[in-house]
DNA sequence: CTGATACTAAAGCACTTGCTTTACCAATTG
DNA sequence: CAATTGGTAAAGCAAGTGCTTTAGTATCAG
């Protein structure tokens, strides 16, 4: 029932660490190799190719292997679903938080009773 | 040096799970309190829970306890702040897309070479 | 009062993460 | 060719996650 969206989970997950962010934001400046990617972060080279195989994963990321260096470059489909997700969620919110401002006009001014008073 | 934002990583993180999505969407539709989120779960009431105060933590649901029942509703200034992050980025890729076009185009037609060529 | 409801606190445990180090291969440079 | 560079594979490990069960407490209903 739950999880009909393994997509978002691993998109998320991804954007929810400061180094997959920080790769992400610097790969908005253009693509660039694993290893410019992993200078200035404060770990080995291995765990940054752990970070951005999750990016990969998570469809965020694109990557190419040329000769030895692996370019990498972003991808933004997979960030539109979840601005998706959340947009939707924004929408809803404010459109209830409308409706709540008119329920307590209503209130005040009590002519007709209305439903979904909660 | 990383990790300037503490608050985007525990939003999401908190919206990595169809679990605590799945809290969200229902409380789109109007405060509940813990019992109605866990209902449909598939999981028992304490880790519910566990779910929902990882939401508190993440500033995306407040809560309130009357009497015995706690009552749950939604935030929506936590999640404007991640759906800042996410634009930004987007708009920084399609920027880097345009010019990327604009240089292709340089290169068909070639009558001055533009700086900024990466 | 008694019993049910709504939560909460805490302990325990299998599993996963987020690194590390080591060792290695393939491509380039001199 | 030998040495360097860029990336990978794998093992190991401390710490964290995501549940569980058990055992409460406080509130409300009758």
């Amino acid at each position: 029932m739950l999880n009909q969206q393994p997509h978002l989970d691993r998109v998320f997950h991804a954007l929810a660490d400061p180094a997959r962010r920080a790769m992400l934001e610097r790969l908005g400046r253009g693509p660039a190799p694993v290893t410019e990617l992993a200078r200035p972060l404060p770990m080995s080279l291995p765990a940054a190719m752990q970070h951005l195989s999750v990016l990969e994963e998570a469809g965020l990321v694109r990557t190419e292997k040329i000769g030895r260096v692996r370019t990498c470059a972003i991808d933004p489909r997979a960030l539109s679903r979840a601005e998706q997700w959340i947009n939707a969620r924004r929408i809803e919110w404010e459109r209830r938080l409308d409706r709540l401002g008119d329920y307590l006009e209503t209130l005040q001014s009590p002519k007709e009773t209305d439903d979904d008073p909660e």
